[in-house]
DNA sequence: AATTCGGGGTG
DNA sequence: CACCCAGAATT
């Protein structure tokens, strides 16, 4: 096979992104502590998503040694909303480690970022790229994008095999001396030109290398593994009113949202009616429904959530679970559908209140 | 190698 | 609705 060109190749893409105004706030200077962060925080989230949530937390966090003397309820009530909150109980506990361990200063090697917990390939090479300047190359959702299409790829990309010689490709094509930059590059030139859906070809400056487009196989590059159908489960989930005050719990264990806050929660395998959710509550009072259901979509998962409401005299059976005022209850990280359903329920057809 | 971890934007 | 996103950790 012929040699590919990889220096024509990141020249004309280094050439096209000279042209390219994306401004990203996390890159006016090259703190390690904000390139680390937010890396962490765009792992599989749009920038457009991420940048609020990045914004808030060097506000409120300046430095990691901030972060890392913040409890950890503070930073998942700052990282709500985000999703994969392994992300943030990673995120904390690297931070006590560079901050206790290293005096505050993150390792300076790919090999040492990789090390870190959260940190893997290529959050490593962005790190180790912009902050500072070493010779690694990104492979993101945006680099395997490229790649594949520049090399016809027809393996599904979602296979190890794949993103291996996607990587070994991005290391051959990678500029030692501009590693930030080109990194920067075709992460933006997948992001804006070369997009999964409708990529602007007409506008491509590396269309001559690009085998997908003489194939004219653009828009099937690049090939994924089809996906398992989601898992459906049911959540039913009680509010107790004791006066003022709610019980809540932090979920535990290896199952979704560990370490947010929740109701009391009867999961079953399939919707209950209020007849059968009767005879399962193991208490005797009324409750109500008091929202619509809402459907929340994870990656894995569908669920559906039912919210009921009751008002109760005493605590007994709630040992387990924290008395929070209504009024604090925002202090608290709850996953997206219960957030929902404490703020955002636009009619509340709850009769208690 | 396969699976799981969220949530929202987009066509 | 399906797909994708500045992926990583676990099994």
């Amino acid at each position: 096979m012929k040699e590919r060109n990889y220096a024509a190749i990141s020249k004309n893409i280094l050439s096209w992104h000279s042209r390219i105004d994306r401004s990203l706030p996390w890159k006016v200077d090259r703190d390690p502590y904000k390139i680390w962060l937010s890396e962490i925080i765009m792992q599989q989230t749009r920038v457009e998503q991420g940048t609020p949530y990045y914004l808030r937390f060097v506000e409120r966090f300046p430095t990691v040694e901030s972060l890392a003397a913040a409890p950890i309820d503070e930073i998942l009530k700052a990282w709500e909303g985000l999703g994969y909150y392994q992300r943030a109980r990673n995120l904390h506990f690297t931070a006590r480690q560079v901050a206790l361990e290293n005096n505050g200063n993150f390792p300076d090697t790919y090999e040492g970022l990789l090390a870190l917990k959260g940190v893997g390939t290529y959050t490593a090479a962005a790190i180790a790229s912009f902050a500072y300047d070493l010779p690694y190359a990104v492979v993101d959702g945006n680099v395997i994008r490229v790649l594949a299409r520049v090399a016809g790829i027809d393996a599904p990309v979602n296979a190890p095999s794949t993103v291996r010689e996607i990587q070994s490709m991005a290391d051959r094509m990678l500029p030692p001396a501009q590693g930030a930059d080109f990194n920067q590059a075709i992460m933006d030139f997948g992001a804006l030109l070369c997009r999964p859906k409708n990529p602007h070809c007409g506008d491509c400056p590396i269309q001559s290398h690009c085998r997908a487009h003489a194939m004219g196989e653009v828009h099937n590059i690049p090939k994924k593994k089809p996906k398992k159908p989601k898992r459906k489960r049911y959540f039913h989930y009680l509010i107790f009113n004791l006066d003022d005050q709610i019980f809540i719990r932090k979920r535990r264990g290896n199952d979704i949202w560990k370490g947010l806050y929740e109701f009391y929660l009867i999961e079953h395998e399939g919707l209950l009616t209020t007849e059968e959710l009767d005879k399962v509550i193991p208490f005797d009072f009324d409750f109500h429904p008091a929202a619509a259901n809402r459907i929340q979509q994870l990656s894995h998962q569908t669920i559906e959530c039912m919210f009921l409401e009751a008002r109760i005299q005493d605590d007994a059976g709630l040992e387990d679970y924290e008395r929070v005022d209504r009024k604090q209850v925002c202090k608290y990280a709850f996953p997206r559908a219960l957030d929902w359903y404490l703020n955002d329920k636009a009619v509340t057809l709850n009769l208690l209140f």
